[in-house]
Parts: structure tokens; C-alpha cells; sequence
DNA sequence: CAGTATCCTACGTGATACTG
DNA sequence: CAGTATCACGTAGGATACTG
């Protein structure tokens, strides 16, 4: 009767989605990655109710995504990734590569990231074999390990 | 009032969270990437009820990601993945490594994945360089294209 | 500015019964 | 087996007013 939660399954996945799966989650996630930092900001950019910001910023912390902090000046909070939540990127970018390509905007490419020392393109998101091979989906298996049931 | 949707947002993250971003959704997909094909296969793995499993498996034809099928013997319908299915699977994979890694199961890894030719792990999803290189979060930059607003 | 506190409502979900 | 139909429910989400 009550909603499943992610929480109870042994699933990396599952374990994911119990601290991104939510539904704004990754968009307030994206513009802290873009370099939001203060509420107000994420609240006008994202057009999300206050109370609905504050609950998943909160949720963030204790998953230890995010950490809050005093600005320089002290003026005002600060929300900035944690090591964990920097490692979120590889899925980020991998879910934009994907719309990108796969829901265009007809004027084009809506967002490029570049390495920052040289200006290039980072590379395509993508599965790679041990020696850096590209591999496609089929080539790929997943068997089970320790962890699994 | 109404719930806000992904579709009008002009990001690609957005557009991708408008297609796999239901609570159930990247839980069948995983499923059917790891070889399910039948429903009644999925609606018992996943615990999911029919009604909901129905509609997401609609949704996901609808969206381009899934296709039906006979089976070969003709006696029962079989869910596939599209190419624009497949070229799911660094979405899939990055948040299983974040799962995996962050949030793991005390037994060890619940899930390998290997090249199937080699048998050989393959190489943990990370933003990577032009040439090559690991990038580290920080390392890298977002710029607007012609598609931004 | 950065939130809480309330209240309301729509929607996603879940259970179950039914059908070709 | 592979769904559809119906109903009931909880909760996530939304709007707004208020506070330190």
C-alpha cells in the first residue's frame, strides 16, 4: 500500500535512484553543478516552491551529496558538492549526452562541456573496455558478484 | 497547480529525466538490460503491480526506447530495446559505479561488468578528455551552444 | 535572504477483479 | 500469459503566508 522504496533492495542502481530519483533532485543537482550556489538562485532558476527546494537540499545533505557553508563574506548560505556528489557527474553527463542526441533542440547542441586547461570537447560519455576500447551495449555483461542476493 | 513538466524545459537532462525519470522506470529498464523480456517475468522480479508496469512499458514504446515483439516459438510478446534503448546503458552503468561505490553492500560488489570477449571488467564510466585523459569534475566546463536559451 | 509552516490537490501508485 | 479496468490511497508537489 505504501510507495516501494528504494532503500530495501540490493540494487546499486536502486541505491542511486534512493538519493537522485527523485524528481527535482537532478535538476538542482545540474545547477549546482553549473555553478549555483545560493537559494535564491536555485529557487528562480528552477521555478520550484520554496518548501519542495528546502526538503531536497536537506535530503542532499544528509545523503552527503551537498554541504551548506557561510559565503566568503558571510552574507548569505552557500551550497557547494561534496566529493560524492562531484562523482555524480559521470551520470549527469552521460543523461545530458543522451537528450541531447536523442531529443534535440532543432537550433542544436544545448550545452558543450569542455576541458578546462585546453578548451576541447570532453569526449563522448560512453562504456570503455579495460584498455580503453569503446565498447557498444552488447558487448557488454554483467555478472553477479559478492554483494549480489 | 499541475505538476511540472520535464518536456518544456529546454535541457537536455531534462529531456532525458521526461522519458526515465518515473520511479519505476530505469528499474525495468535495468531489468530488460539484463535479459528480461516477458512481462510477467518483470512484473514478479520487480514486485511492480500490472496496471503501472503496463503503462511505463507504453510509455517506454511510445518514447522510442522499447519495441514489442512475438517471440520465436510465437507463444508469448517480448519486450526489446531500441539502438536509442541501448545507447541507454552509460546512464545505466554510470549510476550502478556510483551505487556500487557509495553505497555499497557489506558483501562487496553486487554487480561486475565485463567485456563478454575478453571476460575482462570493464572500465568504471568517468568523463574523459579528447584524448584520452580522466578528467576530474572541476576539470571540466559547461558552455552554452546553439541551442541554449 | 533563507528558509518554516500550513493547507490543498493532483497524480502516481497499489490492490484486486476481470478478460481475450 | 498478458494485459485492461476500476477504485482507493498516500504522498509528492504546489501556493501562499509568515519568520529570524
Amino acid at each position: 500500500m505504501k510507495y516501494t522504496s528504494y532503500k530495501p533492495m540490493n540494487c546499486s542502481l536502486a541505491q542511486t535512484l534512493a538519493v537522485i530519483g527523485d524528481r527535482w533532485t537532478l535538476l538542482i543537482l545540474r545547477d549546482i553543478f553549473f555553478g549555483q550556489k545560493r537559494f535564491a538562485q536555485l529557487q528562480r532558476n528552477l521555478g520550484i516552491a520554496k518548501n519542495i527546494l528546502a526538503a531536497r537540499l536537506k535530503q542532499l545533505m544528509e545523503e552527503g551529496i551537498v554541504e551548506k557553508r557561510e559565503s566568503e563574506s558571510g552574507a548569505h548560505a552557500e551550497y557547494v558538492l561534496t566529493p560524492a556528489g562531484l562523482e555524480l557527474q559521470p551520470v549527469l553527463l552521460a543523461m545530458t549526452h543522451w537528450g541531447d542526441k536523442h531529443r534535440p533542440n532543432p537550433k542544436g547542441e544545448r550545452v558543450t562541456f569542455i576541458e578546462r586547461e585546453t578548451g576541447k570537447p570532453i569526449r563522448r560519455m560512453g562504456v570503455v573496455s579495460e584498455d580503453g576500447r569503446p565498447l557498444r551495449a552488447r558487448e557488454v555483461r554483467a555478472i553477479p558478484g559478492p554483494g549480489a542476493d
